[in-house]
DNA sequence: GCATGATCATGC
DNA sequence: GCATGATCATGC
């Protein structure tokens, strides 16, 4: 019907950008976004571009080519930071698999895109959201070979059976999100009668971040580690940064530093060291594939009998938040299951001296992500009852928050500046600061081979 | 040696 | 000033 009226790319911009300045209010015609129910991007589509949204595996301009997605972002402290993921498309085990990136769902529907974004405010009614910005997006080059090797590594994962075991942090920037009512809601898979999470295909938030800053808001580029996207097209990125760091594996500190001509002494001399050894200007974690794929680098440092101390700790738990948030849209789902980790790995010798060791790239595997989430369901249950605070017979908190003694995976212990640092809690009253950590012996772990 | 509560220290 | 990475101290 009326999609005939768009006939190009930019045909659909022209009418996209016409809509800059106006308020979601203003552009719904039905009334439904007030009444809260309205799904924001199927109301610009139907009152906007005037044409009924479908479920067509084509692009909603099928003649122009272009998908149109409304995306929010909120201002932070840190910069703009997209809210949340970009849903492009369900991702259906049965058929994905045999086609190729080319002729995948994903592509077909989202290789160009009108996105349309508009700031979100906390507390404010959406009808008073602005579309603020609306660009035409196709992916450059070097993400996009990032982006072809995160759907081989969806569809190796389908082939090996192995669909249920999918989780966010297995890719970079193209990811397979949660998308059914909870985790009980689940697919068929074409290679083992395990059920599988119902999954939609999806644009990490920390990309969608990079996207916004840099092709909406226009900010300058990231500083890159790979420089030639062709590099990407034989390797993978995880692949090439290992062969970067392979000649400077076994050295010493000392080696290092002198090499590198840093006299730092700062604690994270190690992260310092990585970036010298792949060439880099400014720090690790600020480099465009890191941001864009939520890579933290972490350090690890093992004793001379193989040992590590160090717990993972996550940021600060808002008791009051997470009594009332759903496990796959928690805060700390969202800080584990897409997060990649990069351990570098020093070990200590009976010289006293350091030794670059290893880097190993890791993501939370799917059946400890369950385990994590069974911890915070119990941490959630216990927070709705009432937690119990008392002292021990030296004067020190207790509570009956999950212990380490009761996972392999993770606990909750008290992160604050000391005691005194509380936060409120849903049943009143206050508790110490405390957060979700990732067990040492778990963590010793996962690096064990490495 | 590990679990657990606590605090130091650094960088933004 | 705050968040958080790093580490300590004690007891089992």
């Amino acid at each position: 019907m009326e999609q005939r009226k768009y006939k190009t790319k930019a045909e659909v911009l022209a009418r996209g950008q016409e809509a800059v300045g106006k308020t979601l209010g203003e552009i719904d015609k039905t009334g439904r976004i007030a009444t809260g129910k309205g799904a924001i991007g199927t109301v610009v589509e139907e009152s906007w571009f005037g044409y009924k949204p479908n479920s067509n595996p084509a692009p909603d301009f099928e003649e122009a080519g272009v998908e149109l997605k409304v995306t929010p972002y909120r201002q932070t402290p840190r910069g703009i930071q997209a809210k949340e993921r970009l849903v492009c498309d369900m991702l259906n085990y049965d058929e994905e698999y045999y086609k190729t990136f080319e002729t995948s769902a994903f592509w077909v529907k989202c290789a160009c895109m009108l996105l349309m974004s508009y700031e979100h405010r906390d507390g404010v009614p959406k009808v008073n959201f602005t579309i603020d910005k609306a660009v035409l997006f196709q992916f450059p080059d070097e993400d996009l070979e990032v982006i072809r090797n995160d759907w081989k590594i969806l569809m190796d994962k389908i082939k090996a059976g192995q669909a249920h075991l999918i989780s966010e942090g297995d890719t970079m920037y193209l990811a397979a999100c949660p998308k059914g009512r909870n985790s009980q809601d689940t697919r068929s898979q074409p290679f083992s009668p395990i059920p599988a999470m119902k999954r939609a295909y999806s644009l990490k938030s920390s990309y969608m971040t990079q996207i916004l800053r840099r092709y909406i808001f226009g900010d300058e580029p990231c500083e890159k580690i790979i420089k030639d996207p062709a590099l990407l097209h034989s390797n993978t990125f995880e692949e090439r940064f290992e062969e970067m760091l392979h000649p400077y594996i076994g050295k010493s500190r000392t080696e290092l530093k002198a090499q590198f001509g840093i006299t730092s002494i700062a604690k994270n001399i190690n992260e310092i060291l990585v970036a010298a050894m792949l060439g880099l200007k400014g720090r690790l974690a600020s480099t465009d594939e890191f941001q864009k794929a939520s890579i933290v680098p972490k350090t690890i440092t093992i004793g001379p009998g193989n040992t590590i101390k160090e717990s993972m700790s996550f940021p600060a738990m808002d008791f009051c938040k997470m009594v009332n948030e759903k496990w796959e849209e928690s805060d700390l789902y969202n800080c584990l299951a897409p997060t990649k980790f990069l351990f570098i790995v020093f070990k200590r010798e009976d010289d006293g001296e350091y030794y670059f060791r290893s880097i190993k790239f890791w993501n939370i595997p799917a059946e400890d992500l369950e385990e994590v989430h069974r911890v915070w369901q119990r941490a959630v249950d216990i927070l709705r009852e009432g937690v119990h605070i008392w002292k021990d017979s030296r004067g020190r908190n207790c509570n009956n928050l999950p212990k380490a003694s009761e996972s392999n995976v993770a606990h909750v212990r008290p992160h604050g500046v000391n005691s005194m640092d509380t936060a409120p809690l849903p049943t009143g009253g206050e508790m110490t600061k405390q957060c979700f950590w990732l067990n040492s012996t778990y963590v010793a772990e996962q690096i064990k081979e490495v």
